[in-house]
DNA sequence: ATACTTTAGTAAACCGATTTAGTAAACCGA
DNA sequence: TCGGTTTACTAAATCGGTTTACTAAAGTAT
């Protein structure tokens, strides 16, 4: 028993093919297909349980309803959660998503690039760190739909989903210089994407703002390759020198030095004040006290859909460029 | 300059349709196509990057390299990471993955399935509480390529690939009674899903084995639905009665009794031991004291993509049953 | 009775690939 | 120089839909 197709049914029920695409599509009236016609079709329909065959109609019609979400890695709950609203908002348009990590490997984000675009799909959400990329140039040349969210190469024209780095970790780290805060350190993954420059610009900018030493050896870069290893030397580093307060760029290395500390330092969480960029659930129970910038996930989900289903219904591309504001956590 | 198909190419060569598809396919040589003319078009359709129409593709072959994987939510971290190796290990075998999420909807589970099969996915995997709706078994009926993880309906035949449940449960409270536990409380989402009701009567085998009281009170159920709020009434009433160890039928409720513990009754947590189904990080460095039972996740995925590769290949329908060891993390 | 309109429907082209069945020309041995 | 084989290539069918352009029959107005 394998699947009808319209050809069958017409067969079977000894009309053509292309009254049952009308009937199918809801145009049996305006196309003058009689009453009695459109019931047999619709009844026999239902009772085979005909399902149509979306390759077929993505062929013809040029569109197949599925976005592509390409992100560095699907699982990181950042961009697992981004990734459920988007789906969420997608579907009740019609729309499904294809999922691509890239390992913010260059060459396997071309390869899925050129691999969305031949499978047609009718837009695409992208984290990307290689915005300049001769794949994602090629594309944008042809109109591509496309929207850009969480990093940004200042360089491309584009649409960018972006929150606000500079000011915002600025503000964080003034909580604490209130708190009576002295010696402020920071560590940070690699700072190849842009928006990490801006984070420990911020940084800098506060204890500049507060006329605070500026200690170059206080800003330590982790190796991205051994990033366990590296933060704990880097986070020792830190603590042997006596700050009271360790900045984070992101809340990947901020829960790996949370761990670090409960294994190394017990005696001391108390003592210390962290502060991350992103939040994580963690945070709320965890030692040392962690003030979080937390970015405003729903709010760049929903936009980064709105802005491309704009795109991909009017077929015109904008460049629109929207940074929003994350939420400052204090505990 | 929009993309070239098959045609454009052979027009622009004069050449044929057919000699260009053979050539493309690397069936130049035996379906003897001269040199001359093969080089002629492998220049020619790098010059113009031309990127083959996979829809058009699956229309013509039947397959569409895409596998679908329907899980309850993306979000989970437990979805999202087995996502991720699943994603990682079918693109090695040339397939993408389309995701859906169904929010343990019935309605919306049909509905993704329905969509699923009529994108021609080649394969599903998936972890439904409806293995015996309407739509899954029709696609069992039409012999579809699927695997179903992390749940199972005993009443329907099928691909699984599962986690043992009851004799875990048991191991690991067994550790908190040699231990010197006495009074255990049970603390659950509504258990409709099987693998919930056999970690519950893990707990119940080991109070048996032990000889301890068998009270019904200290077996709690939350309310699904009010997750937060109901959590916090039972865990609260399992505290008064005097409970040294509270077990979690999953992460979910696990990490919401921390949180409560840590707020409600940070006198308590070095006094009290956790037990939970499913491991999470912050269990590393979270008070109470967590004793996890880990789902092996890379073996899940693993398994899953091994079966569905060989039914695909194969297009045998096998039934096989695969349970795995989780591993218990005593902390 | 004639001309025009409406009704009810269909044949065939098309989307972009693959594949079968074929052909014309060159080659080759006796 | 004739029949058979090989080489090099192509026309057309196919996958399963959608859509355009068309027609035959019935209905309607004059």
């Amino acid at each position: 028993m394998k699947k009808k197709s319209i050809k069958d049914i017409a067969q079977d029920l000894g009309v053509s093919k292309t009254t049952v695409s009308f009937v199918l599509n809801k145009k049996g009236d305006e196309k003058n297909i009689s009453k009695k016609t459109q019931k047999l079709i619709l009844d026999y329909i239902k009772e085979v349980n005909y399902q149509p065959n979306q390759i077929a109609k993505s062929l013809k019609n040029g569109t197949t309803n599925t976005i592509g979400y390409l992100v560095p890695d699907i699982s990181n709950p950042f961009f697992a959660k981004i990734g459920r609203i988007i789906e969420d908002r997608f579907w009740d348009m019609g729309y499904h998503l294809i999922i691509g990590s890239t390992d913010e490997k260059k060459e396997k984000e071309e390869l899925l690039l050129n691999m969305f675009a031949n499978r047609q799909v009718d837009g695409l959400i992208i984290a990307s760190c290689f915005i300049n990329s001769d794949a994602l140039k090629s594309l944008s040349k042809q109109n591509f739909p496309m929207v850009f969210f969480d990093r940004e190469d200042p360089s491309v024209l584009a649409n960018y989903i972006l929150v606000e780095n500079k000011i915002p970790m600025k503000e964080a780290i003034q909580q604490t210089i209130d708190n009576g805060a002295k010696k402020i350190g920071l560590l940070s993954i690699t700072p190849d994407v842009y928006s990490l420059k801006l984070r420990i610009e911020g940084y800098k900018q506060a204890l500049l703002d507060n006329g605070l030493e500026q200690d170059e050896n206080l800003l330590r870069i982790v190796n991205n390759n051994q990033i366990k290893e590296s933060a704990q030397k880097e986070l020792e580093y830190l603590i042997e020198r006596g700050v009271d307060v360790v900045v984070f760029t992101n809340n990947q290395i901020a829960a790996i030095a949370i761990w670090l500390m409960n294994m190394l330092y017990p005696e001391k969480v108390s003592e210390i004040t962290f502060v991350s960029f992103d939040n994580l659930d963690i945070f709320d129970y965890s030692m040392p006290k962690v003030i979080s910038i937390a970015q405003p996930i729903d709010s760049i989900a929903k936009q980064s859909v709105d802005i491309l289903e704009e795109v991909i219904r009017t077929k015109e591309s904008k460049n629109i460029r929207i940074e929003l504001k994350p939420k400052l956590i204090e505990r």
